[in-house]
DNA sequence: GACGCTTATGCTCCGATTCAGCATAATTGG
DNA sequence: CCAATTATGCTGAATCGGAGCATAAGCGTC
């Protein structure tokens, strides 16, 4: 046997355009995939540089902010009999910026429709995935029922936007998911990807829900200067959920987290609005600086 | 050119025994290094699967809950020139258990003595630190400056023990620790560790300081029934600084995270304290359950 | 220019949570 | 019985977060 390790480097690349997060994609085979390259022990002298030099070659862009995100090395994701194959994923914040040809930006709600509640609850969820989430818990103890409400807000549990990457993994178990191989589901449940990239995907938006509560990367998809409203519309996209407007200014305000500039915005079609920027002096002041997010009550 | 990829697992298994939180370590050259083994694409699917195989084998240990870390890889942590070496690093909790020989338990703090505030702000951080951070800082523009502000809480800014990962890779950079070749550091701050294990323990305990305010694995270091006082002591051991006891323990019971049992433990010298359990259902009531350690307020 | 529409922004009220300390209960060892 | 020790309950101040009202400042229409 003795299988060799193949090792690759993924990137999930997050931008907020037009109130809408989006993830760069590139095409592969008709099907979006994730930036993706073989790390080159002779080139890349740390794996951010080899993640950075890929996503520069096959998208053109230059993320500012990067992180390691996880590193997914399970079997079961080798794509045939062979080299067995590990992927070390990075996710990295970036404002919108035109791309090389093959690459694109696309929705992230377009791949995890189930995450987006800024409409209110989506509809699927009680149309689709619950029915079958049932079916498939039905009979299989309580464990699995239990799973799947604390992860779907089910039964009195709340709806938790950071446990994203739990319901990927849940819809995944249970055969929903078109990547999972059950072709019926083809199509229903959200845009595919290639191999396990969608659930690289859940992960970062899982990471990126959590940390914008605690560390102020948010600003890394905002422009130099910004309304209060802009860095609202930004900060519901990565939750998935609307905020209180007039509690958004004072937690972000108050908190210190930004400072008003002389400068203001007109273009908001009412009285204009104030521009302001990111004082990074607030990470000398608090403990965890972040945009203050809801914790929803239970459904 | 051309050089291979060898790739590692580490595993940073953390207990608290006697109020103190502890590192399980294994001898190597007369140093202390983490359990250590390299992936075996035969013989291990997953990478947690692989990674308990080495700690079982190097330990006898077979902790409950693992959870990946981070991956190491830059090309400076290869010892020689040759194969560049990887190292997929994950957190356990686990109860303190009898270890094979050639393994065992020692104070994460003597590692790390720095991130001991329980009896107070310790003195090594005013007596060595401190005026060895400033003369690497001073005259190197206010960045640097800065960044020990952030992470040592000096100039008005608060301690945050989450930033422990911070903290090390700047007195790395400073060349104050052991391992960074400044022989003259020689055992002065905290016991060192072979090759970058040091580095991956306070990246654990950042994780692990983290992860108990919102997720219930504090637990996994308790036996099955457990005192309030007992559970305090090891939230502080963990969070390295004092609670208010009356707060803590409204806290855990009011927030649905214990629940009484009938029994009470009379080993504690005073008034019996009743046993408590962990309260599973509460992942399902609250979103993002766990202890609640205060934000210290600046220093 | 008055009016209505829109968006921005300031302020208040209130309930929940957190902080700090006091008071009381139940043991043990003299 | 008393003092010491530890557990546990409770109270009041301070703070934070949630929801809404009120006002400001632009636009277009008549």
């Amino acid at each position: 046997m003795t299988r060799r390790i193949a090792l690759g480097l993924n990137a999930v690349i997050v931008a907020v355009t037009a109130d809408e997060p989006r993830v760069l994609t590139v095409g592969r085979d008709g099907r979006d995939g994730l930036p993706y390259g073989p790390l080159d022990p002779d080139r890349h002298p740390t794996l951010e540089l080899g993640l950075r030099d890929w996503v520069r070659g096959q998208t053109g862009l230059q993320p500012g902010y990067v992180e390691q995100l996880y590193t997914f090395g399970d079997r079961d994701r080798d794509p045939g009999g062979g080299d067995r194959h590990l992927s070390i994923v990075y996710l990295a914040l970036a404002r919108e910026a035109p791309t090389l040809s093959g690459a694109g930006w696309r929705p992230i709600y377009d791949y995890l429709p189930w995450e987006d509640w800024r409409e209110g609850r989506p509809a699927m969820l009680r149309r689709e995935i619950e029915p079958a989430l049932s079916r498939w818990a039905a009979g299989a103890g309580t464990a699995r029922l239990s799973r799947c409400q604390v992860a779907f807000g089910l039964g009195g549990a709340p709806w938790d936007g950071e446990r994203a990457l739990k319901r990927y993994e849940l819809l995944y178990e249970a055969g929903l998911i078109d990547e999972s191989g059950a072709g019926a589901a083809r199509g229903v449940r959200g845009r595919a990807m290639i191999l396990d990239h969608r659930r690289m995907l859940a992960t970062a938006l899982s990471r990126v829900r959590g940390k914008i509560r605690y560390r102020p990367v948010i600003f890394e998809l905002l422009p130099e200067l910004f309304t209060l409203w802009q860095l609202q519309r930004v900060a519901e996209a990565l939750a998935g959920q609307r905020l209180h407007k007039q509690n958004f200014r004072r937690l972000v305000s108050h908190g210190g987290l930004v400072e008003a500039t002389e400068k203001m915005d007109r273009e908001t079609g009412g009285r204009p609005a104030r521009l302001f920027r990111f004082r990074a002096e607030v990470v000398r002041e608090r403990p965890s600086p972040g945009v203050g997010l809801p914790r929803l009550p239970s459904t």
